[in-house]
RNA sequence: GGGUCGGUGCCCGAGUGGUUAAUGGGGGCGGACUGUAAAUCCGCUGGCUCUGCCUACGUUGGUUCAAAUCCAACCCGGCCCA
């Protein structure tokens, strides 16, 4: 028995996959379910601990989609619970233990930002939980009981506990208990299928261990790649600043997939487009924008994605010729100065783009401008002090470094 | 609880009384080059009202003209013993 295409996709690890328990792959219980028609129920967990999400998640959200339009239903559970507990890795000051109140926001968020994703609409298709409905129940007796599952030795071949471990790095005692309580969302759901990267195998493995003990048929793992940020070497991660975040602008969107690295290009294909990496032109540059222009489409529309290609091609290519007539982010001249003496261009720097490109502070932007990361329609300035009036600034694009753009208007 | 080693900037890691905002590497950012890539080369990489000032080497006190460097207490972690 084959998986259908849209299943198989992009698939880093599927179990059990055993070709002698026909009864037990996931084509057989993808059958049972057309048969009785029962849709099959795929449970995603997501960890309200931040409130944005980028790329990388979506590989996972695309996938239950892709379910979701097969008539099976998503059962997302968002794990406020143990949000609340906060993670220990790492060091005690990382130790940020959310309120109620943040964890409930940043759900909020979250969910929101996966509608242009997820079926939202379709009546069935959607299950959201949160784990404290379930998990707050739990009495001592019952967590004792959990524990009682697993051996040490057994939590300990865990990847990351046997690193750091190994390492001599703390582990905190309680952290044995998040792959059974994220096992245990899987009984509580009754799981089919439990998607994950492919970090989570134990996780999700630990799911099965208990629904067999709760006397439940065990779900099915299926794993995703983990994405690969933008730097191409390392994985996407906000801490590591390779993100492209869902809520970007369509141009950052855009302009971060055209510069992506070349090695990771046709992963992207895969796992974030339904496009036919055959189909797509060989030459790397062409290959590279037709991903750029279809992943931004799938966020943020087809109009706002060829919107953002012509501007990127206006703006980067040719960064003197025809900025003023790209689109590009505007701000208002009076928004952050008061024009009685003129600014100077450090400040004028610091003002527009604070916070944005890792530009936080007045002396950051000093080094930037001595640097020559700063230009106005294209011409380069080059002192940090240099006074720069209204009249000289109306109008004009100022950009900083090769990708970031923002139109001064009156 | 006892013993022992350790806690330095985004990360790793030098520095053990005084040109130390603190060697070096990684990462990041910027410039040249290019395909807005990779590779390579160069520069920057605490903050500010910036020819100067302020804040920094787990925390708090102390010794000293002077401390990341010495002392004390405390907090946190690894390992060994219990």
């Amino acid at each position: 028995m084959t998986l259908p295409s849209w299943l198989e996709r992009g698939l880093a690890d599927l179990f059990p996959d055993a070709a002698d328990h026909r009864d037990q792959t996931l084509s057989a219980r993808l059958a049972a379910a057309q048969q009785t028609n029962r849709p099959l129920r795929v449970k995603l967990g997501i960890d309200p601990t931040a409130s944005s999400i980028h790329l990388g998640h979506t590989i996972l959200y695309r996938k239950l989609r892709a379910f979701q339009d097969a008539g099976h239903t998503a059962v997302v559970i968002i794990g406020d619970f143990t949000a609340r507990i906060g993670d220990p890795t790492g060091k005690s000051a990382t130790r940020s233990q959310l309120s109620a109140e943040q964890v409930e926001d940043n759900a909020r968020t979250y969910l929101d930002q996966l509608r242009p994703i997820l079926d939202f609409e379709t009546p069935g298709r959607l299950d959201v939980h949160r784990n404290s409905t379930w998990l707050s129940q739990l009495d001592l007796l019952q967590v004792i009981g959990l524990l009682g599952t697993v051996t040490v030795g057994q939590m300990l071949a865990k990847e990351d506990f046997a690193n750091r471990y190994g390492r001599g790095a703390p582990i905190a005692l309680h952290e044995f208990l998040y792959p059974l309580l994220q096992g245990y969302d899987s009984v509580m759901v009754k799981a089919d299928v439990e998607l994950g990267g492919t970090d989570q195998k134990f996780n999700v493995a630990m799911g099965r261990d208990l629904q067999r003990r709760f006397g439940q048929p065990p779900q099915f793992g299926l794993l995703m790649p983990i994405l690969t940020g933008i730097d191409g070497v390392q994985k996407m991660s906000k801490s590591l600043g390779n993100t492209i975040g869902l809520q970007e602008d369509p141009l950052t969107t855009y302009s971060k997939l055209e510069k992506v690295a070349d090695a990771v290009v046709d992963d992207y294909i895969t796992l974030l487009t339904n496009l036919d990496p055959a189909a797509l032109p060989q030459d790397p540059r062409q290959r590279q924008k037709a991903m750029a222009l279809e992943v931004t489409a799938s966020l943020h529309g087809q109009d706002a994605a060829r919107q953002a290609q012509a501007a990127a091609a206006t703006l980067v290519v040719t960064p003197q010729s025809d900025a003023s007539e790209a689109q590009v982010p505007e701000t208002r001249l009076e928004s952050f100065w008061d024009w009685s003496t003129p600014i100077p261009a450090y400040r004028l720097l610091h003002a527009v783009f604070k916070s944005k490109a890792g530009l936080d502070s007045t002396s950051e932007a000093r080094r930037r401008i001595q640097g020559g990361a700063l230009r106005l329609d294209g011409e380069k300035i080059t002192d940090p002090k240099r006074a720069l009036t209204k009249g000289e600034l109306e109008g004009k694009v100022l950009q900083l470094g090769k990708k970031t753009f923002c139109r001064l208007v009156a």
